[in-house]
DNA sequence: TCTGGGGTCCTAGGACCC
DNA sequence: TCTGGGGTCCTAGGACCC
């Protein structure tokens, strides 16, 4: 077979804690962690740190006791730094193919079908390529399917004497048998918690033995989903690469205050900024949106407390993209939806049913395009740049307070790469 | 004391249409 | 007493991913 589907997945090594070394070298060979915000739990380990037995997604102060006993470095998440480390690792991978799909920050599908190379020398050579310019250790599993790569990519990290790379589709039949009995089922790309419980209830505890079973009991169990995860490792192709990015449906922009707030004012300050967050993210994206949703949550984990959950979502006629807009209109439902008496712990905006270029008009509106919407656009426009230029200097006084709903961020590494103010000093 | 954030897709059920 | 058939669209909730 010459027309065969071929995909890579490149996937960076403990990709946060990899960028902490890149700029802080004497970590190399130490236990770090990676903190997520708030610096509430671990979402990133070094080898290191994986085998002290600190799990991912627990909360940080539970194993405090086992980090400090063990010297491990702790970090709180540097999402400015990992961004531009990913861009650049993106950018190199993509010499490599001339279609890929950016999966997630630290992972990367390209297409490899039809490439005049040997594949595993081409992928050794992305390899080298990717560390030596941007310092970033990467792993590279092929496959015939997204799912196998993905597998495959499992492999090429697990054993060090494939030296990062495999391709599982070289495997005799025998052995790739041999390898599916060695993998739980849930740890198949796209077989989830619950899809394992239920797989568990019938028997099916090993990636084998869900490659056994019959596609129509797998169907009935766990939906079109789970039969594109069986047929791809069967090598059908059922999940194709998606070199453009589908326009978006959502933005959300949300998080665990710093303190627990009971004020409005308070909560008025953290939504505003946020809001001011998610609205810059549409315009990035060029678009707007008719539909807005502000929630606020008391801590969920307290409990001797009553939790609750208030929201609200607001559609409109008019698409709106101006900041001056919608954070008025953010307060305005934060009001509606605010009971006093209560702590909250987190709060977010989410913007839905966004439109790209086209804005649909509003019928009973007298004045379209009047004067005083151009003067608001310009205004938002020109309140952009001066903060682009000038490290957010304006601000709606709302913004303005006491800034008890910051996020703790307590272990913070320099944005290196995007802060003048925080350049590597030699 | 202290428990992340940001996404997508699928499905079932209700409302509505002719 | 007996009450069709075939659709679409929207929403909420569940599941998955990183």
């Amino acid at each position: 077979m010459t027309n065969k589907a071929k995909f890579a997945l490149v996937d960076c090594n403990n990709f946060y804690a990899s960028c902490e070394r890149v700029f802080e070298p004497k970590l190399e060979g130490k236990p770090i962690v990676v903190l997520s915000n708030n610096d509430g739990c671990i979402i990133a380990r070094s080898n290191e740190a994986k085998a002290l037995g600190i799990k991912m997604g627990l909360p940080y102060f539970k194993v405090k006791d086992l980090i400090v006993r063990n010297g491990v470095v702790v970090k709180s998440s540097n999402y400015p730094l990992y961004g531009d480390m990913s861009s650049r690792v993106m950018r190199v991978i993509s010499q490599y193919s001339p279609i890929q799909e950016v999966y997630s920050i630290d992972e990367s599908f390209i297409d490899l079908a039809g490439l005049p190379f040997h594949l595993i020398n081409h992928m050794q050579s992305l390899r080298r390529q990717v560390k030596s310019w941007t310092g970033v250790p990467v792993c590279i599993g092929m496959g015939s399917t997204k799912v196998l790569a993905k597998l495959a990519n499992r492999i090429a990290k697990k054993y060090i004497k494939f030296n990062g790379v495999f391709d599982i589709d070289e495997l005799p039949y025998e052995r790739y048998c041999k390898l599916l009995r060695s993998v739980e089922v849930g740890d198949l790309w796209g077989i989830g918690r619950q899809s394992t419980r239920k797989l568990n209830c019938i028997g099916i505890s090993s990636s084998y033995d869900f490659y056994q079973a019959d596609i129509g009991v797998i169907e009935t169990l766990l939906g079109v989903n789970g039969k594109k995860v069986y047929q791809e490792l069967y090598g059908n192709s059922c999940v194709p690469i998606e070199s453009i990015p589908p326009t978006r449906q959502q933005i959300v922009s949300s998080r665990s205050f710093g303190s627990d707030l009971k004020e409005f004012h308070e909560l008025n300050q953290a939504l505003t900024s946020l809001a001011r967050k998610a609205v810059n993210k549409l315009n990035d994206h060029k678009l707007a949106t008719t539909t807005i949703t502000v929630f606020i949550y008391t801590n969920p984990h307290k409990k001797n407390k009553t939790c609750i959950h208030l929201s609200k979502t607001v559609g409109m006629t008019t698409a709106i993209q101006d900041e001056s807009q919608l954070i008025p209109l953010i307060a305005k439902i934060l009001k509606l939806i605010y009971k006093p008496g209560y702590s909250f712990y987190k709060g977010g905006v989410v913007l839905s049913n966004l439109t790209k270029n086209y804005r649909q008009q509003d019928l009973f509106s007298i004045n379209q395009n009047s004067q005083s919407q151009v003067l608001a656009h310009k205004k938002s426009n020109a309140i952009k740049g001066i903060n682009e230029r000038f490290n957010e200097s304006i601000k709606y006084a709302s913004e303005v307070g006491n800034n008890r709903w910051l996020p703790r961020a307590n272990f913070r590494s320099n944005r290196y790469t995007t802060s003048w103010n925080e350049l590597l000093v030699i």
